[in-house]
RNA sequence: GUCCCAUUCGUCUAGUGGCCCAGGACACCGCCCUUUCACGGCGGUAACAGGGGUUCGAACCCCCUAUGGGACGCCA
């Protein structure tokens, strides 16, 4: 048996506790079975992963203590979309199906099918675009070729009907093909789609079980559709459920740090946090709260996995983690743990520079730099008083930062500042006072370190889980006023 | 909007037709322990989304409604 998850870096390179929630339960089921769990890092699209931020992911699940196996060598768990050959092999295999009559090619430009989609729309039928809407006239085709345009492979799928996908934990569901586009399996760069790389390399790494996130659902009928076309055995598919927000939407990083990296800054220790994933919507069968790994796998029954979408509660993993350091932990290997978290040459190296030239005596590090081992800074109002900036004005600057750094991609200090300076430039304010209620939130004083080279060295979850802190400090923002100020930030940016 | 998935205390969950006027955990509240606080111990508030069936009997099975979420890309 061969179990496998896929993952796919975030646009910001942040090892998402998503990823790891999936991970362990494939772990889990492959090692209850004596089987395999295979890990591979899906990015046709290579615009999400670079080197750092795959390593990042393998790093953070290997600090949480899971592991993976290598299986049949179909270009390692890295990148391996860079490899020519293999592009070349997707398009042996989407061409196959074109010659096999299965799929075929579509010239259809952006634009056209945006017209296409909007007239379905309009027509009150399902959006799903098919062979027969794309279609052109032969001449048209011939043309379109004649002229070198660019084009894509489509697989066919049926108008109509239902196809019964079999859930390991939901049985079988029954989805409507009038909702599903004829997939595009070849891009026109002639990279493959997710779809096509998914089944083939599946297919390829004799996978028997695919354990991932519900959001899949929806597109599993072109999967199977894909094996048929292809005549392979398809996997067994179990579909879990997302993690969500404390408002029950899907765990973002908008509403809840959502990055492995934070809850290790945190100072969470790898096992409780591990032990908390395994509680979400799953237990024990003797229901205890805390349990390791081995504890974890030596009573694994996928069957106990509870459907409803579990809220991410970061007060008992807190608990839990208490527990773990309280009851796990000898003196010693506290002392180790503390060290390996925050008092390791590689931590305090950043920390060093910016605080060397500014000390009289070792006392004062930590008045200094002590932000830099907090979690939630213990912050009132009245530490963001200021002799020109009113509440107001400090309440729209942590906002709009709040906004603007949800969307950085690049996090060192230049960028950082550069954007920042962007940001208040645009909204007419000295960068000096711009920058005021960023190092009251980040550092807790208005007196320290560059408030950007802390941000860097804290990390973009952590950061921005501060400046939200802090709003909520100054009095947060009410959804009238939101709403004003966002249209004022989209003016701004646009 | 269409399709899909889900729905037990505020939150995580136990429960697979009688053991359930629903059990545990976090959080909250009270008491005890204690020179403080925390830990720990004891106790308390608090839930089967609603309506119809099926059945001698329903949190559990079926249907409808509601609510939540997800999916509808040359993203994964």
């Amino acid at each position: 048996m061969t179990v496998r998850t896929r993952v796919a870096p975030s646009p910001t390179g942040d090892p998402h506790v998503g990823t790891a929630y999936i991970a362990l339960f494939n772990l889990a089921f492959a090692r209850q079975h004596g089987g395999q769990f295979i890990l591979r890092i899906e990015d046709t699209d290579q615009t999400r992963s670079t080197a750092e931020s795959e390593q990042a992911i393998l790093d953070s699940l290997r600090w949480l203590g899971l592991e993976w196996d290598e299986g049949p060598d179909v270009g390692g768990p890295l990148g391996p979309y860079r490899q020519s050959e293999r592009k070349e092999m997707y398009k042996d295999f989407a061409l196959r199906l074109v010659e096999e009559g299965t799929a075929f090619l579509c010239f259809r430009t952006a634009q056209e099918l945006d017209e296409l989609r909007e007239s379905r729309r309009a027509d009150g039928r399902h959006g799903a675009l098919k062979q027969s809407d794309l279609e052109l006239p032969p001449a048209e085709v011939e043309r379109r070729m004649a002229a070198g345009m660019p084009y894509v492979v489509r697989m066919k799928v049926p108008e109509e009907g239902v196809c019964v996908i079999d859930d390991m934990l939901r049985g079988p569901m029954e989805l409507d093909w009038g909702a599903v586009d004829a997939q595009i399996l070849l891009k026109s760069d002639g990279m493959p789609t997710y779809h096509l790389a998914n089944v083939v390399d599946d297919h390829l790494m004799r996978i028997t079980h695919v354990i991932r996130g519900e959001e899949w659902i929806n597109s599993a009928p072109k999967h199977k559709l894909l094996y048929q076309y292809f005549g392979w055995e398809m996997p067994q598919l179990c579909h879990m459920p997302l993690l969500r927000n404390p408002d029950k939407s899907k765990l973002s990083k908008r509403k809840n740090p959502t990055s492995i990296l934070y809850y290790q800054r945190m100072g969470y220790l790898p096992e409780a946090l591990l032990n908390y994933l395994g509680r979400m919507g799953w237990s024990m069968p003797d229901e205890r709260e805390k349990f390791s790994r081995e504890e974890m796998f030596a009573s694994f029954d996928l069957q106990r996995v509870s459907l409803g979408g579990p809220v991410f509660d970061q007060e008992k993993l807190s608990w839990l983690n208490g527990l773990w350091i309280r009851e796990e932990l000898s003196q010693e290997q506290f002392a180790d743990r503390v060290r390996a978290w925050a008092l390791n040459p590689a931590y305090l190296s950043q920390i060093i520079p910016l605080i060397q030239p500014r000390i009289e005596k070792f006392t004062d590090i930590v008045p200094l730099a002590g932000f830099f081992l907090s979690g939630m800074l213990p912050i009132t109002v009245a530490d963001f008083e200021h002799k020109k900036i009113e509440l107001e004005e400090v309440r729209r600057i942590l906002q709009f930062s709040v906004w603007h750094l949800d969307q950085q991609r690049q996090w060192d200090r230049d960028s950082l500042f550069a954007e920042l300076k962007k940001l208040a430039d645009g909204m007419e304010i000295r960068i000096r006072e711009f920058l005021f209620p960023l190092f009251v939130a980040i550092s807790g004083s208005a007196q320290s370190v560059s408030v950007v080279d802390a941000m860097a060295i804290l990390g973009p979850d952590m950061s921005r889980a501060r400046l939200r802190h802090a709003l909520e400090v100054v009095g947060g923002v009410s959804k009238k006023e939101s709403k004003r100020l966002e249209k004022e930030y989209k003016a701004l940016t646009a």
